[in-house]
RNA sequence: GCCCGGGUGGUGUAAUGGUAGACACUGGGGACUUAAAAUCCCCUGGGGGCAACCCCGUGCAGGUUCGAGUCCUGCCCCGGGCACCA
């Protein structure tokens, strides 16, 4: 047998375990037995046309070797994969291409399980799912259901995004500065439309309380604090001469002495009333104005402010004093009251409006010693103007004026927060429809659970018309329908809900994928749930992360689930940029994993995408690097062909050490996910290896954890490898190695000698020397004492086994 | 504007306050070969020196410390997210 024959062939080993691992279902867990559950969940792919590209393999290959990690240290690993098929991307993209989303999916979703699993990941595929699937969107549904019941589903007029040349409704993402997308000339409207929301707000205390408890990138619990956004303030109501009083939100009640006018958000429902004869034509202009605008326009904070004045007055609760109600858009009903009061010396976008349109600007706060310039908005300063208030300090003034106003009882103590509802309609298609009918006679009437899945029925024409209704409710059988409750013609709901909705609970459904009589089966949940890792990309920080946390609180709350937070721990992964920039289709650089593992195998990719940088970080793909990996792989297949069962490690002493030092530092990274630290290491104690024994034989008993070392990152090769160890079981089920401190340990160390900070000598030591000893041996090196001369050491530090540092 | 990341050789990157550049890639030199590929060995931050060695160097300016890539203060630049949230 020559080197020839027996190199490192990665498309015959990695297809031959392929298949093994397919006959002997090795990645198939037990889910009723396993003693050790570790649920390892990593986010399910939209299953795009162009199939799985780098960014997916890196998050999917990280998330993979967490848990063949967790098995080798004797977990029982649930590692399942889904896809989440429906949306507003499939549906523009099956238009695009003259075809239908049900024809087009099913064939992107093998085209992403073919690379998925060429990629060798550990997915236990018997409990595959799909959102598009009726077994599944029939439980989405009954999800629904359960927040209707709860009281926590319900309709609201809310603004849409509408393209008046598509003729649809559009994604805030898919209007760009004012226009639709796909018409760069045409701007973007907004409509009003009643719309389903969850009532996600009842539950913002919770969801940030909960967030201190929980094991997550610090990154991602930032987002959703910031999300959460929640203020305290106070409500202060200005009453109207005419009858009728104004509530604003405020987080400075300290200032309310300066507040010189009132603004309206220009749907605030007071502006009717409060508009005066004279103003109404104005008033109703700018309304019309302010409505003709789309969603996502209207929120770009940097164009110049307008408003009009109503003509109404209301009075100051603190000063007695009529101040006039104005209406502008920079004001959002969305937001607190929908009203503010203009403090504009203290605010600037108040003192904008007010130098703007000539309004009083009073100075209540005090910045003290320089000349404070208006406006000033920080609040470390003393309250001027301000009545008996004069003189206090804004933070005691911010509680006691709210408790003053509160005693006169023109306004309370207020938390707000950013957050808002959930908005799940969406007029379009291609989505599970709202199970809901609505009867004349009784109103909104929920499809009974037996009734469930209302089928998304399979239509031609499914493209959004320009009626701003929903697609399905030109499919008049469908349409029409009985009335549970009594009988008679009702209509179904024609919105389809959305797809964060679908991805808001796929982790429960993974283990219960096998029960058709309900969501998921209490017993199974129980054994398996929370998931024990979660990892996924920050895109999806806010939302997906904050709707998955709600649902299932709610679910916890309605008693059909025992703990309240999805995830135990989250970890985000980082971005892989291309040659420095971002990948994207425009720039034609995206970089596809097929072609690269058909070239070097999927080992050999798998382990160059953890070694370009920290997992949770990202790092740069160029192409060149790869083969750095592949010569590590042929190399370390070298040395196990050489392995020799009858050596004695004793006899290799710098080698053993080494693989003990990698065995502890390996096991530390893998945990902490630092994936490109621990095959540097791998790399560092092969070095040593071969470096030690050379062409000759290497001991079996030194070679055999490096195999199980690389196993997570580098399955199929380390198979192949244990096999040849002469191992008759798979390397999934060996046990991780572990490390013995003493034999890790360097008995010589080399100490560093430095003399006023700088470098001057570097000394080998036994380990553990005293300071004396240390100091002494350093004074006596040659490079030293040239620094030293003859001028007393003043100061002497001494870090053990490190350094030795020396003050003249 | 606000909130997160990040700025270290030719490149990707590594360094519990303790030897800056581990591990790789690229490039250069050599060995093997009729030759090439592969493989193996050596060199590869800048400057000075025949050499032993020395000086400089982690975005910029300060500070703390025996000692700072790492901690503190003030800036600059790049990437991402949020954005008139009262």
């Amino acid at each position: 047998m020559t080197d020839r024959d027996d190199a490192y062939d990665p498309q015959a080993v990695e297809e031959k375990w392929q298949r093994l691992w397919v006959e002997r279902r090795t990645h198939v867990t037990d889910l009723k037995s396993a003693k050790e559950p570790y649920y390892n969940l990593m986010m399910f792919p939209y299953p795009s046309a162009e199939g799985l590209h780098v960014g997916n393999a890196f998050a999917f290959i990280g998330a993979d070797i967490n848990g063949r990690v967790q098995r080798l240290q004797g977990k029982n690993v649930f590692e399942p994969m889904g896809f989440d098929a429906f949306g507003i991307h499939s549906e523009n993209f099956a238009m695009q291409r003259n075809t239908h989303p049900a024809r087009l999916i099913p064939a992107n979703i093998s085209q992403f399980q073919r690379q998925l699993k060429r990629l060798g990941l550990m997915l236990n595929w018997e409990h595959e799912l799909s959102t598009t699937d009726p077994d599944y969107y029939k439980w989405t549904q009954w999800i629904f259901l359960q927040l209707h019941k709860a009281g926590l589903a319900f309709r609201k007029k809310a603004a849409v995004n509408w393209c008046p040349e598509c003729k649809t409704v559009l994604a805030n993402e898919q209007v760009i500065n004012g226009f639709c997308e796909r018409h760069p000339t045409v701007a973007v409207t907004q409509k009003f439309l009643e719309q389903w929301f969850f009532a996600i707000t009842k539950y913002a205390e919770r969801l940030l309380k909960n967030l201190e408890t929980l094991d997550w990138s610090a990154s991602t619990r930032v987002a959703q604090e910031n999300w959460i956004g929640r203020s305290v303030g106070a409500e202060i109501r200005f009453k109207a001469p005419t009858g009728g009083e104004v509530t604003v939100f405020t987080t400075r009640p300290d200032t309310v002495f300066g507040a010189t006018f009132l603004v309206l958000a220009p749907e605030h429902p007071l502006v009717e009333s409060v508009t005066g004869q004279e103003c109404r034509a104005d008033v109703n202009a700018y309304r019309r104005k302010a409505a003709a605008m789309d969603v996502v326009t209207r929120r770009v904070g940097s164009k110049e402010k307008t408003g009009v004045f109503t003509g109404g007055y209301a009075k100051n609760p603190a000063t007695g004093e009529n101040v006039p109600i104005w209406i502008a858009d920079y004001v959002l009903m969305g937001y607190g009251t929908g009203a503010i009061m203009g403090v504009p010396a203290h605010d600037e976008r108040d003192f904008e409006f007010a130098t703007k349109y000539k309004l009083p600007i009073v100075q209540v706060v005090d910045g003290g010693a320089e000349k404070t310039e208006l406006p000033f908005s920080a609040s470390d300063g003393k309250l001027v103007n301000s009545g008996k208030f004069n003189g206090v300090s804004c933070d005691d003034a911010i509680p006691a004026i709210t408790t003053w106003l509160a005693e006169k009882k023109l306004g309370t103590l207020q938390v707000q927060y950013k957050l808002h509802d959930w908005c799940i309609s969406r007029q379009r298609y291609w989505g599970p429809p709202i199970p809901v009918i609505y009867c004349d006679a009784c109103g909104i009437v929920p499809v009974p659970e037996k009734d469930l899945p209302v089928i998304l029925p399979l239509i031609e024409d499914y493209r959004p018309d320009d009626s701003g209704v929903s697609p399905l409710a030109r499919h008049e059988e469908w349409y029409r329908v009985p009335c549970p409750t009594c009988g008679k013609m009702g209509r179904r709901e024609t919105d389809v809900s959305d797809t964060f909705l679908d991805s808001a609970w796929y982790f429960l459904r993974y283990p219960s994928t096998g029960f058709k009589d309900k969501a998921f089966d209490p017993a199974t949940t129980k054994r398996w749930l929370p998931v024990n890792s979660y990892i996924g990309g920050n895109e999806h920080a806010v939302l997906h992360l904050m709707y998955s946390r709600f649902t299932t609180m709610v679910l916890k709350d309605l008693g059909l689930l025992d703990f309240e937070e999805p995830y135990v721990r989250f970890r985000a992964h980082g971005t892989i940029v291309k040659d420095g920039n971002k990948m994207s289709k425009s720039r034609g650089n995206v970089v596809i994993p097929d072609n690269f593992v058909a070239q070097w195998g999927a080992d050999t990719f798998r382990m160059y995408m953890m070694f370009l940088g920290p997992y949770q970080v990202g790092g740069d793909f160029r192409d060149e690097g790869i083969s750095g990996i592949r010569r590590f792989l042929d190399k370390l297949w070298g040395a196990v062909a050489a392995a020799d069962k009858k050596k004695n490690p004793a006899d290799f002493e710098a080698t053993r050490r080494k693989v003990h030092q990698a065995i502890r530092k390996i096991t530390a990274d893998m945990v902490e996910l630092r994936y490109n630290t621990a095959i540097a290491a791998l790399m560092e104690c092969l070095n040593v290896l071969r470096a030690e024994c050379g062409e000759g034989g290497v001991p079996a008993e030194l070679v055999e954890p490096m195999v199980i070392l690389i196993s997570p990152l580098a399955p199929h090769f380390a198979e192949e490898c244990w096999e040849r160890l002469g191992h008759k079981t798979s390397v999934v089920d060996a046990t991780w190695p572990a490390f013995d401190e003493a034999l890790a340990r360097e008995d010589e160390v080399e100490l560093v000698v430095q003399v006023n900070g700088k470098v001057r000598g570097r000394l080998k030591v036994a380990r553990g020397i005293s300071q004396d000893d240390a100091v002494k041996l350093a004074l006596a090196d040659e490079g030293v004492k040239r620094f030293i001369e003859a001028k007393p050491v003043r100061k002497a530090v001494y870090v053990e086994n490190k350094l030795v540092s020396l003050v003249v």
